[in-house]
DNA sequence: CGCTTGACAACTTCGCCAAAGTTGTCCACT
DNA sequence: AGTGGACAACTTTGGCGAAGTTGTCAAGCG
């Protein structure tokens, strides 16, 4: 990679590393940009240059958080196709683990309601059926066959109580993950059973 | 009942019913008591003699729509005492049904954040609690012998999901609840199943 | 060049104050 | 038992200038 690439790069991961941190302090809302800037060590120009605009640079922070906890959790159904009771522990203690101490969940949580980060997160509504969506298509290519209802179905349930787990915390990341693929297991487990020949028919 | 007592209750019920109807228009913030009142066709003093003060009336509205909600969903799951599966769609499509046009949960998801009546549902956390611990104690009685943490365990993930779903609808309650009683479905099949003499052992 | 510094208009938020509205409580009246 | 008027304490609303922020220049520096 070349250089001016890499530290362009490197410049970008700075900033958004820098509103990171100061999001555990304050809401977004209350962090002027030239506070990110200066807790990057670069002007506030260079910030602007760079990303645009504060509501830019909120989005390329979202997206990149997103990213990460999208990743995590995928990488650990890929990782347990044989045992699906495996995978969605793994998904889920994935995402529950990290968004206990991840900005932008808290963002969507306590803060504002006003005018915080919350507001380019769309809606809750648009997170659900991304994470659905996305979450789904993993499952579908990892068990070939899986009616892509099904799919939806589980992915659907198992974000809504992950979310529901993150906001509002009942265990450790870990007792959660397991309790609540104990009680999703034995459904998953169904529809990956019937997947030789015939459609899934669930009685 | 003695006409005094009647009166009385009537009294009750038409203030908390005049509340009901103006929630529809506003949060709970933006509506005098003087409106309730006026609305209910009685003086303001009638009101304050009645329930003391804003605070209680509004305790006494919640705990009137906590009733009705969890109510209608205990009745379902006595009502299949043996078909666990129709227990859960029938307790989660009673409740999805009254959440699409109740005031408290509309207020709850809705209102500000700020002082609403959300602030007096003391915090989602004790209403999750105590929702989970008396449907828990409902299955515990349906079903003799279910452990009462596979109880606790199936609940609150019931509870979370109505939640979500209340809050953030996908489809018509009826088709979310056949939904979710076919995820949450084989779990608690399989711990009911399980009570012939052996304690419940999940793999 | 890529970054910084200083400057600046447009805009938003903050702190404060007075007007308007509400709450909770009395009491005289029916 | 319930009404209606009255009232002090308190909260919310609207206005307004000060302070702070955003987004964008252009000049300067290594």
């Amino acid at each position: 990679m070349s250089y001016p690439v890499a530290a362009k790069q490197l410049l970008r991961a700075t900033l958004l590393d820098a509103a990171h941190e100061l999001l555990d302090e304050r809401a977004w809302a209350k962090i002027p940009m030239g506070e990110v800037a200066r807790r990057a060590g670069v002007s506030r120009q260079t910030l602007y240059n760079e990303f645009g605009g504060r509501r830019e640079f909120a989005e390329a922070f979202i997206l990149r958080e997103a990213e990460g906890l999208m990743a995590g959790a995928e990488l650990q159904i890929a990782n347990h196709r044989g045992n699906p009771r495996a995978a969605i522990t793994g998904a889920l203690r994935s995402f529950l683990d990290a968004a206990a101490d991840n900005r932008l969940l808290q963002a969507m949580v306590r803060d504002d309601g006003d005018d915080g980060l919350l507001a380019l997160v769309t809606t809750r509504d648009a997170v659900l059926t991304f994470a659905t969506e996305r979450l789904g298509l993993v499952l579908e290519r990892t068990w070939p066959g899986l009616d892509p209802r099904d799919a939806r179905t589980v992915t659907e349930t198992a974000v809504r109580l992950a979310i529901s787990h993150a906001t509002l915390p009942t265990g450790t990341p870990a007792a959660t993950a397991k309790a609540l693929s104990g009680v999703i297991g034995p459904y998953l487990d169904e529809l990956v059973a019937g997947l030789h020949g015939a459609s899934s028919q669930a009685a």
